[in-house]
DNA sequence: TGTACATCAGTGAACGCGCGTTCACTGATGTAC
DNA sequence: TGTACATCAGTGAACGCGCGTTCACTGATGTAC
């Protein structure tokens, strides 16, 4: 068809937006190569320009979801500098809001993934793993505690507990959204008290 | 082929249990029909005498985890009523252990299925949403509050925890091994000591 | 600056494969007499 | 109790379909002169 090279590379970021989106959405497995390079824009013979078989695609979606995660995470915890509220809290009432877990296409990657991880490629399943670290390790700056050793032991308990509200909470927000809204409200007053203590 | 009406039942279950292992470890999207009757010991074709379709085989298999997971809650809690140890110390001890970790065969369904359950049938979310709503119940029965109000309202932020750590650390288990037991230990020691409080 | 040509991203049809489902058939089981 | 026959679980091949991947081809882009 002939296309600038500028085009093809706008190209690839759209199949990686696409593949990001819909593997999120509806699963690695579920999500075939026709409909996600038709919603990148183009046709199927194509993806083999750009990557050399879906395993390659889902480790490089892989990555960039947890550079958006990342983002995710110093955007809420930098937000509001200026103001004396502690960052730590405003992140959990975000990542425990109904709008975080209605938005799986843009939330938190470790939990969107969390059911797939372990069956995708060895290059997916490490980025996750560092993805996870990396979380862990930011929260750990912006707790109380005696040590970094001691904050970073908080911030894993913590995050495990903010990632299972959340999968919970997501998990039966169709079939009981009483439940599902609970879990998210006594998850989000265990974690804000605990941090007062 | 003739077999008695007692061999059919059987063969039902088989191929229920095998489905069960499969789908847990494996994922639903990625097992087949093929692969599952010949795990219980038959050929393909006889399948639809026993369901009506894959989704109507979820459902089955969704319910039969639950009630295996019922069974694994009470049994944990009810397993040393002779002796004066706390029996929901040990039942954390056991769902944040190494060896709950690897066996998601046959390990608590509400975490195996998490990641799933959003793309499954409705009764088979149906199945799912009860089963963690029974789950809650049971662990409020256990645990130290005012009322029952407010006892329901610790087991659900409690089980979040609990959950989340066993979800994350399973999801690094491969990639991090190192951070997986750390989930564990972190998220044991925090869970034991309020019970303390 | 203009022309000739190599590059290579995207097209669209085809590959083999395994999926969920259907179906005609088999034959031991279980029932009716 | 023995015989005749209906039932229906299991067989194995086939259905259409969509999967991931390959490939010959197209034609605007980008380079060489």
């Amino acid at each position: 068809m002939g296309v600038s090279k500028k085009q093809a590379v706008e190209n690839k970021r759209a199949i990686v937006a696409a593949a990001e989106k819909l593997f999120r959405e509806r699963g690695v497995a579920d999500v075939g190569l026709s409909e996600l390079t038709k919603a990148a824009g183009f046709t199927q013979g194509g993806f083999y320009n750009h990557f050399e078989s879906k395993d390659a695609l889902v480790a490089a979606v892989m990555e960039k979801a947890m550079e958006q995660g990342a983002a995710l995470l110093l955007g809420s915890l930098g937000a509001s500098k200026e103001e004396a509220v502690v960052p730590i809290k405003r992140h959990i009432e975000w990542y425990l809001s109904a709008d975080h877990q209605a938005s799986i296409a843009e939330g938190c990657p470790l939990v969107a993934f969390a059911g797939d991880i372990r069956r995708l490629g060895k290059e997916a399943r490490q980025a996750y793993a560092q993805g996870l670290a990396w979380n862990v390790e930011e929260l750990a700056k912006v707790i109380e505690g005696e040590d970094l050793q001691e904050k970073k032991k908080k911030a894993i308990a913590m995050f495990s507990q903010m990632a299972g509200a959340l999968m919970l909470s997501r998990a039966v927000a169709e079939a009981d959204p009483v439940l599902a809204d609970e879990i998210l409200r006594e998850g989000k007053q265990q974690l804000l008290q605990a941090i007062d203590d």
